[in-house]
DNA sequence: AGCTAACCCGAGCAAAGGCTCGGAACCACT
DNA sequence: AGTGGTTCCGAGCCTTTGCTCGGGTTAGCT
């Protein structure tokens, strides 16, 4: 369907200077997608937005493929951070007497880092052709379902005939739930709201 | 963002010939979609495909994107069809004794409806850019809400402090599942085990 | 100062693809 | 058979856009 994405620069920026137009090229890459969409995306545009000659671009990126993976890939490995830190002092939290700590700073912890990006992550899911063969953007879900099997593993706390089954819906319902709702913000359904009614349904099945 | 994508058609095909030809021209674009993705479809492939000449397919269509979008908003009328009308039958199920074979009967609505659509649905979700200006494609999130409201009111099953957040929080979360897992097949997660599990937790939450 | 490698530039090439337009073929009806 | 509306046709116009290439500028080092 896709074929694979060239993901490697063509050369390595040395100077200083040379790492500012990279990274100028990324951040005009990731301006256009968040506030006009893939299609708007033309290499002479982030060249111009960037500030740079479409010359320089192509000077690290072999394709235009490339500068938007680039873009998405430095967005995913911010997320998968910071998701998965999350996780991490959830489970801690978790160990408690109080469960609902840990879920609800967990909750916090995803629906923050999607909130940051939305504009940017919309367009990403519903745009780009290629997002999955970005390996950024799988690790997001896999990391995902491996703290999700952690945190089962560890605590035993899912209650159903088919414990594995279990765990993966439990995680892609809750991720699929907050970001439905942190992109797409429909009526009446604030954060607050949002986090307090989900941690509530966690409980209720664990 | 984007602007409004214009889906009427430029004529209405009156004589019977044209009618065959408006079809195929559905049929090809679907077929190209699925196949190979938003971004195979051109003008002129469709038209091939179709075997009518790209002269016949502008006298019907205005641009390129009305034949995309009247091409998914017929596969969305289908299912929000299929997905209603079996969230109906399941509404009556659970006005008997075992609320379990209502439910069951849902999920199997919606995975059966999504399954048999899962190559072109898994192109229009991803890449298609106007999906959600596509007015066929807003009813269905729509209706899916508006029938698990009612089902909510008409039963008063889900027992949380806000139940109008949970009861729209639980529909998002069960459909999320059931697109996520037809759509992209994790290892191991089969139509049955999705299904039974996935009717676990919904029981446990009302 | 001189030299090399890194860096930057932007006019323009070439391909792709959306769409037009003038005219031919077909159908229905009198 | 004649007539007017409908349908079909496809070469090619024209815009867009990804990307090249030859040449200029700057940084770093001796």
């Amino acid at each position: 369907m896709n074929q694979a994405v060239d993901l490697s620069l063509k050369k390595q920026p040395r100077q200083a200077r040379s790492k500012v137009t990279v990274g100028a090229i990324l951040e005009a890459a990731a301006q256009l997608l968040a506030r006009e969409g893939y299609e708007a995306v033309s290499t002479n545009r982030v060249a111009d937005v960037a500030g740079v000659s479409i010359g320089s671009l192509y000077e690290y990126f072999p394709n235009k493929q490339s500068i938007v993976a680039a873009t998405l890939a430095r967005t995913m490995r911010e997320i998968v951070d910071e998701v998965s830190t999350g996780m991490h002092t959830a489970l801690k939290l978790d160990q408690q007497p109080q469960p609902r700590a840990g879920i609800d700073y967990w909750m916090r912890a995803m629906t923050t880092a999607l909130e940051q990006r939305g504009d940017l992550l919309r367009v990403a899911l519903r745009e780009v052709p290629f997002l999955w063969e970005i390996p950024e953007a799988r690790d997001l879900h896999e990391s995902l379902q491996r703290v999700a099997q952690e945190g089962q593993l560890r605590q035993r706390v899912i209650h159903f005939d088919d414990p594995e089954a279990s765990t993966y819906l439990l995680m892609t319902m809750v991720w699929a739930a907050i970001l439905q709702t942190v992109l797409y913000r429909p009526a009446q359904m604030s954060r607050e709201r949002l986090i307090s009614t989900l941690v509530d349904m966690v409980l209720k099945l664990l």
